[in-house]
DNA sequence: AACCGAAGCAACCGCCCACGA
DNA sequence: ATCGTGGGCGGTTGCTTCGGT
């Protein structure tokens, strides 16, 4: 049926910032007779606001037990958690922070906390990692947060450092399997000898080193259960790539790390070991879905944190870009490429 | 010092639901 | 069963402040 918005018809209701005395006269007014009806109030109070106005004044700004100032990381830990659990039921969370509104933490939800997840690659949303291109510029700040941490606990628990830490895993292993993919399809097509998962395994065992314990079971598991169709397949970097292919990826993404002078035709390897110069120019048609991408993506057993999403990496989009042109571009790839620095051998 | 864009936040808007007549 | 009212809620807007150039 619909209905008209209370102040309708109120000519002259006042709207926009209260004053002082405004606020004064709405708080003597409740303080004195209760608000009772909110339709009513403005004119028992002396007020030429509509009572809607008057409501959301008190509650949100006037009520004595509001708690005002900054929230405290114990309250930003519970309104994530919280949001994760409940959506954006405000109220709902509101009840569980004493002092705080409905109001107030919505606004700090979209003001910082939202952007802090996005930056650590989380989905503000699905409270899991990220599967868009953006992705990749929010991945170190996911790890720093992984990573910090690992260090002092905090009075909130473990519930979030471990699912912090599993999201990280979760978020690096899309990315290597995005990069890999968008690489090796943009590649040359000599067909070369399996790679190894165990060297896989390995690498992201690696890239856990020494930043946290624990959760590269979980990796392995999430490896194990996806069984990578597209790791079982892949062709060489580069006509001299090594036989075992994944193993250099480290020195691979090293070249990424430092490509401000690449060519035209080539992202310069990072000589030596790697020796991997990836011709790139030459882009292949887009790489079908295999079977395994499928299964990884809808595995969702063992609490696996990938969305089910049917694009299936962050990278899809890309297998079809010329590469060099992103790269090359200022704000493009090249600066999220750069920002890549924690996949250096470093971490790797 | 002036300008501009980004960030933060208070307040408003419109939809929805519960309840009573 | 229907309708009107009151109130709550989430989304959005727009003003203010801040920081960078």
């Amino acid at each position: 049926m619909g209905r008209s918005p209370c102040c309708d018809g109120e000519a002259g209701v006042k709207k926009g910032p209260w004053t002082p005395e405004e606020d004064k006269l709405l708080v003597d007014y409740i303080q004195e007779k209760g608000h009772g009806s909110w339709r009513r109030l403005p004119k028992l109070a002396g007020l030429n606001r509509c009572g809607k106005s008057c409501r959301l004044r008190w509650t949100n700004y006037l009520r004595p037990d509001i708690k005002r100032g900054r929230f405290t990381d114990d309250e930003e830990k519970l309104i994530i958690h919280l949001h994760s659990l409940l959506g954006n039921k405000w109220s709902s969370i509101a009840t569980k922070l004493p002092g705080r509104t409905d109001n107030e933490i919505k606004n700090y939800w979209n003001t910082h906390l939202r952007k802090k997840l996005l930056g650590m690659g989380i989905d503000p949303v699905t409270h899991r990692p990220r599967t868009d291109l953006s992705l990749l510029a929010g991945l170190p700040g996911l790890l720093a947060a992984a990573g910090n941490f690992g260090g002092a606990g905090s009075a909130t628990g473990a519930w979030d450092m471990n699912a912090l830490r599993l999201q990280a895993d979760a978020a690096k292993f899309q990315l290597l399997q995005g990069l890999v993919r968008a690489l090796t399809t943009a590649a040359a097509p000599v067909p070369a000898p399996a790679p190894s998962m165990d060297n896989l395994m390995a690498l992201l065992a690696a890239s856990n080193g020494g930043q946290h314990g624990g959760s590269g079971v979980d990796q392995g598991m999430l490896l194990q259960q996806c069984q990578w169709d597209g790791m079982n397949n892949l062709p060489a970097l580069t006509s001299s790539a090594p036989a075992s292919g994944m193993q250099n990826i480290s020195g691979m993404f090293d070249g990424l790390g430092s490509m401000d002078g690449l060519s035209s035709t080539e992202l310069g390897g990072h000589g030596g070991a790697s020796g991997s110069n990836v011709t790139v120019d030459a882009v292949a048609p887009p790489r079908p879905m295999v079977a395994g991408d499928q299964e990884c993506n809808n595995n969702g057993g063992g609490g696996v944190l990938f969305e089910e999403t049917p694009a299936s990496s962050p990278f899809d989009g890309l297998e079809s870009l010329n590469l060099m042109d992103e790269i090359n571009t200022d704000g493009g790839w090249k600066d999220l490429l750069e920002q890549m620095s924690w996949l250096n051998s470093s971490d790797l």
